[in-house]
Order: C-alpha cells, then structure tokens, then sequence
DNA sequence: CATGGCACTCTCGCGGCGGGAGTGCCAGCT
DNA sequence: AGCTGGCACTCCCGCCGCGAGAGTGCCATG
C-alpha cells in the first residue's frame, strides 16, 4: 500500500466525507469551496490524480468527480477510529433509555437495537449475550395436556429454552416435578462434556430428559448465536443508490434471513475481541451480496463469563463518524450490563 | 352500491385478473385478444364506461386503460372467496414441511410465516396461538447471581413469560424454589381477576411474587397478541409501484414495527372469528401508509380455548387467488395443531 | 343492442442539443 | 520545485420535440 502524503491524506478524509454525505462524486471546485482549502483546484487535481493513481479513488466516468474506493473508505475509517467519541448529550440520551428500561435481557436486546438504528440511521443486529460454554443451570418439566410435557431450561447467564415432547405414556405432574428436582441437583453448572461423562440414568424417565437436555445444550453450543434482535432494516431503503435496485433488495433479504445472518456473525466472532471494533468494508465480510454495504461490529461482555455480538449494517457510503462511536458506546454499555447482572453482588445504580 | 349486470361483473373480474399480473392499465382491445372474448371492444368499452361511472374502475389519465378502484378489488375478492381451493400438491408440499419442523410453538409460527410468505410471495405475520383470557399454570424462581432471580412463567397454553426482578436481600435457592411450589399449588389454573381477588399473602417473599405475576398477566391480557412472527417483508419491494417510492418505504417501516403492527392486529381481532377470512383492502384497515396495500386475516386455533391470528400484507394488487387459499389453509393446519396439542389426550400422527 | 369506423387524446420512448461540471495538461510565476 | 491560472476537451444530464402506439368516446349502421 503506497504512502500517503500528509496532505494527501487530509485531502482524502475530506473527500471521503464530502462523499458521504453529498453522495455525488466530488469534484476538485466544489471542494474548496465548501471547505475553503488552501489549494487551488488545480493542486487538488493533481493531488486527486495521485489517489487515483494509487486506487483510493475512482472516477465513475472520465470527466466526472471522484468516488472513494473501499481502500479509500478504509483510510478514513482508519482516522475515524482514533477520534470519534460520542457527544456527551447523546451519551446521555442513550442512557437513560436504558435506564428507565424494564429489566430482562430481551428488553434490553431490543432496546440496544433500536438505539443503534435511531442513532446511526442504519440497520442495527445484536446477540445476547451467552457464555462461550453453555452450563446447564435449571430445567422445569411441566405437564401441559395428556403425554405433552414441556421443557424450560435455564443457562447459566439467564438464557431460557424451552422444548417440547410427548411420552409415550402419562406422567404425573409430581414425578415430573421430582424428576425435574432429582436433575437440577445433579446437573446444575455443568457443562455439555461434564454432562455427556456422567453415567446413564436408570429411570427411563430421566435418562429421556437428559438426552433432551444434551441436545439442546449441543445445538446451543453449536450455533454462535442464539436469537438475532435487528432494528432499522427500513433505513437501508434510505440509501438513493439502494432505493429501488435489486442489489438494495438482496441486502434486505440477507438481513431478514436469521440464518445467513448468524453466519455472519460467527465468522466475525472469531477473530475478534470484547473491546475491539470491527469494520467490514463492501466485500471484506465475504458476502456476494453486501459488495456495496459495510459494516460496525464489536463484542461486547465479560470474556469468560459471557459475550454477544452488536453492529451496524449500512451502505457503503454510511456516516462511520457516527455509527463508529455510536457502535462503541453501545457495546460498552452493555458490557457494564452484562458485569453488573452476572459477575457479582454490587447493586446497579 | 349500484347493481352490476352479468356480463359487467364478469368483466369487471377478468379486468381485476388481468391488472394482477400485468400492473398495467388495461385497454379494451388487449383484454378481448387474450381472454378472447366474445364482444367487440367497442361493446367492452361501452362497460368499461359503465363500470368507471359506477366507481369499480377508475381511468389513471383520460386515454389510458382501467385500473381497478378499492370497489373493484372488494367485488373480485367477494368472487374469489368461494372458489379458490389450494392445489393439492401445494396442500401437500405445506403439510410436509409442518409434518417434518420441530415440535415447539416458536418453530411452528416460524415456519407458517416462511410458509405464508412463500407461497404467496407477499409479506406474512402470525401470532401465537394463546387463551382469550390467560391462566397461570406454573412458576419457576431461580436465582442468578447475588439478589438477582429470574422468574419463568408458563401459562396454560405453553406460552413461557420470563422476568428478571432484583429482591432487597438474598434468599437461597431452596426457599425460592419452596415459594413457587406453594404459589403453584394455590394459583394453578386460574385468571387474573381470581387472583387478584385472592387474600393477600403473609410471606414477604411471595407477596412479591404474586404482584409480578399479576402484572405479567395483566399486561399479557391487555397486549391482544404476544410476540408477532413476520417473514417476507421483501416481496413488498418486488411491487413496482412500490420499489423505490416513499409509500413501500413506510409499509416496510410499518411492518418492522411491531407496535403499531399489534394494533393493526388487535383491530382486526375484535369482529373477526376463527374459520371466517377478513380481506382489508386498501384504507379499510384504517391505516394510512397501507393505503396501497391489502391484507388477508384470518383467526385460527380453538375458541374458548386458543386463538391466534395469522395473514398475509402486500400490495393491493396482490394475487389474491394465490393468497387467500393460503392463509386460510395454513390457518386451517394450525388450528388443527392447536386441536390436537391443548385439547385432548389424541396423540399426532 | 352490439359493432365497426373514426377522430381525438395522452403517454412514452428516442434522438438531438446545449449547459454545466469536471478533467488533464501546460506554461508561467514565486 | 512546486503551485497556480488558463485552456481545450469530455462527458453526463436535463430538456425539448416528435412520432408511434394504445386507448377512448361517439356515432352511424346492421
């Protein structure tokens, strides 16, 4: 990647930033005019011929403005890492919406969605937060109608399943209750390998449950995510290059899908760490479909005891000077949350 | 509303049949070439005029074809409504999959949506299937971490509430799981208003149980759905009047939301009963950004027992020869897994 | 009462045309 | 050297006008 000058690499953010919010290629006059630069037009064109030349801009046509590349918007998203910090206003703002919140993860969850996406005017995701080993931590069996029962586990971290399945004879809501009681004891912070170790159970009964319970316990384990929360999916339509292509469409598409969704975010899960934010520009995420998107993401929680994944989805051209801190914000939010709910006795305020 | 002569109704069904899957205005030399007719256009044009003067058909500039009005639409849908069967090997592609989906009303209601939207290739909505008035069947106390339990309840039905509450001072395991034993014994069964009348509680502890649980139940009675699978919200954008305008943008908007969504719902609920279909077209629903749009409702489950609500949102010029044979078969299915799942010892197939 | 003919209207697609914005290059100035 | 102003050139985009096509309403006729 070739150096940049200083003033290169000035011109470029402005140029970056013009773009993004004009959504029209940038031409050499209007920029100092709009931000009465120093140079004449004629220094910015050489200057712009450079960049060009270096592939952090492009000319949709010869004889039209400049339009940054994905190398391009990299660089200024580069900048926008280092300052970029919310408003104090807005910090409060979001603050005390979490405030005067119910209590409940799910609440939170779509609260955190809904902020994101008001925040950023972009379509926000979010996990809840799990720990990296689901742990077994109480299950209920609760007889519905004839051989129905239900199942509710709990995790540890609050997570609640439920399942359902039908016996092949009747049981009493009293065995059930003891049986529940019989497992709960047995079972209770364990995790799917301490379970699959224990020996089997004689009851026919138990032995059922348990497989019940290692199922569920494995499919959690497995997916990276439980439930995705979104938010904003609207606002893509906001974007005039997505309004009514069939590009904006397959965006849409794949963020209504849960399934590619969570995809996504499993593989951004990976290599990434509670504290650091991520962000996938156009085709970087590896999705056909999002070659014109980016993307804000950042883990938020306690590692080891339980993390989830937030971000923001937009175009391209979105305004990372707010989706970037806003992102951040949000995240360390949560993560207070999450330390506050799960890892000791102290009393949120 | 004026009498409408043979030969006009069953023109005015052809031209309706005709703008669905052209979303054109339609002429009256076009219409006798395809459907070979067997009057001139001359004479057509002689009841198209009639038709428009009657408010059935409306002209977008003088010198176009017709396009139906509202009016138009409610007599093609009156029609529709008493033929329009389901395929058999659509009837058959549909039960196989519910056949094959994991047992859990969380999976049903998504797989009706994904159904619903796929056959129809509009946007669908569903809510769960639950009691007109709920009745507590279980509670479960379990304590996180420090002064923090989460409390799960189910009601008769399946459907599982969960809510976080934080007490002044910690209580053990053992103490909470004896609370809800006895609440369970005393509450099981019963409604809001027998609770509520119930004498109030000596235990600390359970008196603030039973106050959560009152509320929980309150608010579940008062909110006329719970949570509302949708799927498909993007077929809405393939309607061409709809792509890029601003009137498909709120639609969309509309349908993410989910409150105002529950109040479209909680409308169409009150004069509307299981097995009876309810087609809103246009402004009738009351809602002014769906003023493009239809919707086809129906009510499913067991009344008395358990009912819910599912249908389909898209434009007006939806298929509705398509659509409605498919909400009310798949409304059908899932009144028959309500019948079987709450009503009685029958064991599924 | 249906039909064929006829004059009329209005949309829509297409080609041509200019203005405007932008570029690259070059010569000259500091 | 490096910046600047000037200049010729390119290309997009909006506008206009035109003609074809589709559709209509009306009327005289079978």
């Amino acid at each position: 990647m070739p150096l940049l000058t200083e003033r290169q690499k000035t011109l470029l953010l402005v140029i970056v930033r013009e773009y993004i919010d004009g959504a029209i290629p940038v031409g050499s006059k209007r920029l100092v005019e709009r931000y009465h630069l120093d140079f004449s037009p004629a220094t910015i064109r050489h200057e712009m011929a450079a960049l060009t030349e270096m592939g952090y801009l492009r000319q949709p046509h010869v004889s039209a403005g400049r339009v940054p590349t994905e190398e391009g918007y990299r660089v200024f998203v580069g900048a926008m890492m280092e300052q970029a910090e919310l408003p104090q206003a807005v910090q409060n703002t979001i603050l005390h919406q979490f405030y005067q919140a119910l209590p409940g993860t799910d609440q939170w969850m779509h609260l955190a969605a809904s902020v994101l996406a008001h925040q950023s005017h972009v379509a926000s995701m979010i996990t809840a937060p799990r720990p990296d080993t689901p742990r077994f931590q109480h299950v209920e069996l609760i007889s519905t109608q004839g051989r129905q029962i239900l199942m509710v586990m709990v995790l540890a971290g609050g997570e609640v399943l439920q399942q359902l399945l039908s016996l092949s004879e009747p049981v009493e809501q009293a065995r059930l209750s003891q049986t529940a009681g019989r497992l709960n004891s047995l079972l209770a912070g364990r995790t799917v390998n301490e379970i699959a170790a224990l020996p089997s159970r004689q009851d026919a009964l138990e032995k059922d449950i348990m497989v019940l319970i290692l199922g569920e316990l494995r499919r959690t384990a497995e997916s990276a995510s439980g439930e995705i929360y979104t938010d904003g999916l609207t606002n893509m339509l906001s974007e005039p290059n997505f309004a009514g292509t069939e590009s904006g469409r397959r965006a849409l598409r794949l963020l209504e899908e849960r399934t590619t969704l969570q995809d996504l975010i499993a593989r951004t899960t990976s290599n990434s760490t509670v504290g650091g934010l991520q962000v996938l520009i156009g085709t970087e995420g590896g999705w056909e479909e999002l070659s014109d998107c980016s993307m804000v993401l950042a883990r938020y929680g306690v590692p080891g005891l339980a993390t989830g994944t937030l971000g923001v989805l937009g175009p391209m051209r979105m305004s990372y000077a707010r989706t970037i801190p806003t992102v951040r914000f949000v995240a360390d939010v949560l993560s207070d949350l999450v330390n506050q709910r799960m890892a000791g006795p102290q009393e949120p305020a």
